[in-house]
DNA sequence: CACTGGCACTCACCCCACGCGAGTGCCAAG
DNA sequence: CTTGGCACTCGCGTGGGGTGAGTGCCAGTG
């Protein structure tokens, strides 16, 4: 790939992500100073769009990134931008005041959003990385009862289950069993405990036992949580033209299956983006997707039209993914 | 108020709302047997429109409904639709797999946003008329205790509390104190339990004490929750022609502030009605709200374009409100 | 006195033709 | 390989005329 059709390809994207219209030869070299003419360009532009990387809408407008433009301008050009100061520092403070969980994932999703200006969603923390603080259980009916899981990072976790019939007592001697079983411990290590109570359980805690336990391993052992947070709506109406382009993309952000997919695919620390049509869901195929890992096993990310400024962005998403992954191992 | 007038106002209206285009006075009385001919039905249309009723877009086109009229429309001719036996069935298979809180109420605000075609809002249960089942403190770190309440209604809230200092067993102790003041309690008795509570307490928890009580009594004593559940964003797309026009309702949709007052004024059991400019916020002025009370204290409601089908969407709304809340109360 | 039929009038909307101009592809020359 | 020149394409904005739905007014009628 010639050094300078790649310079021709970035003065195409930024040039299209800042205008939002097609940007023509002679536009390209007055603003970029690539040291040829219009001329040369048109023919490195004809390249660029027999190889796919750029098209134009109709005859005689300028060239349009296409994805796979998009894609080589990523993963080639794609030195992310450091934050300014001003950003460091609005991320910082923004974080600051934070109380519980819920707030700081309110806080963090506010921000993400603001600092793209777009659609941004934040995964709950996962178990793992953290211990078991506490296990609680309440009758709420003679037939159900609540089962409460506490961690060390705050998080509350929460199942109502049914249960052939149950007494206070036996309850409350339950739950000194699971407390000492798990109180204290990783996900995993509890999970070893909990194995070995269930084999060792009284008569009559038995059948109320088993089923505890069994939805306690559930929630212990799966990876990722699927509560999430989304924020920033308001910027859809930024890029959309047309409210109908909007439907999909707000179908898939009701879809808690399609946004467990999508984040679950990033692994931490590191920024993914997924762009238009390598998105697995055909709702989401004029977006993007630049999302990362942050704490233990949790994602976050922001949902944009492909037409984006990926340096930004990226840069954005991996500030915010390693402060609050900071902010929550305190 | 001439009857024939309130008839021609009724018609316009609902055609208005079905067709999404000015009505003229021929269509009038072609699809609605008035019995008069256009010319008298023009007649009332124009002392309609002197007292502001109804208003023309442009001077050679048909008349559409102001707020004022949709106002009368529903105060005078608001006999609400009964639901169809397949709308009766949906609600009730909606939610009887509901397991947990949470899922009952992404259920119900699911339901009713596909029963009205428009964005639905479930706020999250009050406490009042459930009792307290147990109160849980989790030491975060040495200065940091998590708060767990939790309900017979099954609605677990928490909060973390900066305390001065810390340890385990004092932690214990009020723990079994705080459950004993308050545990098999309403929200009332408990809050006199642990006001007493407060004068009598040990030297050493004194101070720990009294922010965690005072804490506890804030959660039992907000009359309202600040939680609720957003769905149905995808119909937002079948009104709006230009998605500039979307993003105040987007943004009012993201705070929380507009939300409760929203919903707030609700009171329970009746269906409250707040058309366009009737609506204390400029965001919303071009939309129509529709809501009311369920179980003991919260609400629910839809946020529609002021041309909705107010008859069958209040019919909806008083539905799910009535069957969640019978829901809830076992 | 309320209702009706008739009639002239008003505009938003649709359609089309036209010119403009940005941008292209190609080619021959440097 | 690059460049200037040049003919060509075609989307877009503009302006004008025709169309038709709908109105307001008025005189006539039961």
């Amino acid at each position: 790939m010639d050094d300078r059709k790649l310079q021709v390809l970035r003065a195409i994207v930024t040039d299209y992500v800042s205008s939002q219209e097609p940007v023509g030869s002679k536009a390209l070299v007055d603003k970029h100073d690539l040291g040829v003419s219009p001329a040369t360009v048109r023919n490195d532009m004809a390249a660029l769009e027999e190889e796919g990387y750029i098209t134009q809408p109709h005859t005689s407008a300028g060239r349009i990134p296409t994805d796979k433009g998009y894609r080589l301008f990523v993963d080639r050009m794609g030195q992310v931008k450091p934050l300014s100061a001003a950003e460091q520092r609005a991320i910082q403070t923004f974080l600051s005041g934070a109380l519980d969980l819920d707030d700081i994932l309110l806080r963090t999703v506010r921000l993400l959003a603001q600092a793209t200006q777009q659609v941004a969603i934040v995964q709950y923390p996962t178990l793992s990385h953290s211990t078991v603080r506490h296990v609680e259980l309440v009758s709420l009916s003679t037939t159900r009862v609540l089962l409460v899981l506490i961690t060390s990072s705050g998080r509350v976790e929460q199942r109502s289950l049914e249960v052939p019939e149950l007494d206070e007592t036996t309850l409350g001697d339950l739950r000194t069993h699971l407390n000492a079983a798990a109180a204290g411990r990783t996900p995993e290590e509890a999970a070893v405990g909990l194995t070995g109570l269930l084999t060792s359980l009284a008569p009559q805690t038995l059948t109320l036992g088993q089923s505890v336990i069994t939805s306690l391993l559930e929630m212990l052992g799966s990876e990722t949580s699927s509560r999430m947070v989304i924020g920033g709506m308001p910027y859809l109406t930024r890029y959309a033209t047309d409210p109908g382009s909007m439907k999909p993309v707000l179908e898939a952000l009701e879809e808690q299956v399609v946004l467990l997919t999508l984040l679950g695919e990033a692994s931490a620390d590191v920024v993914t983006v997924r762009i238009g049509q390598e998105n697995p869901f055909k709702e989401l195929q004029t977006t993007s997707v630049v999302a990362s890992g942050y704490g233990s096993r949790a994602t976050l990310g922001v949902v944009g039209p492909t037409r984006m400024d990926y340096p930004s962005t990226m840069a954005s998403v991996r500030a915010v993914a390693r402060y609050v992954g900071r902010f929550l191992a305190q």
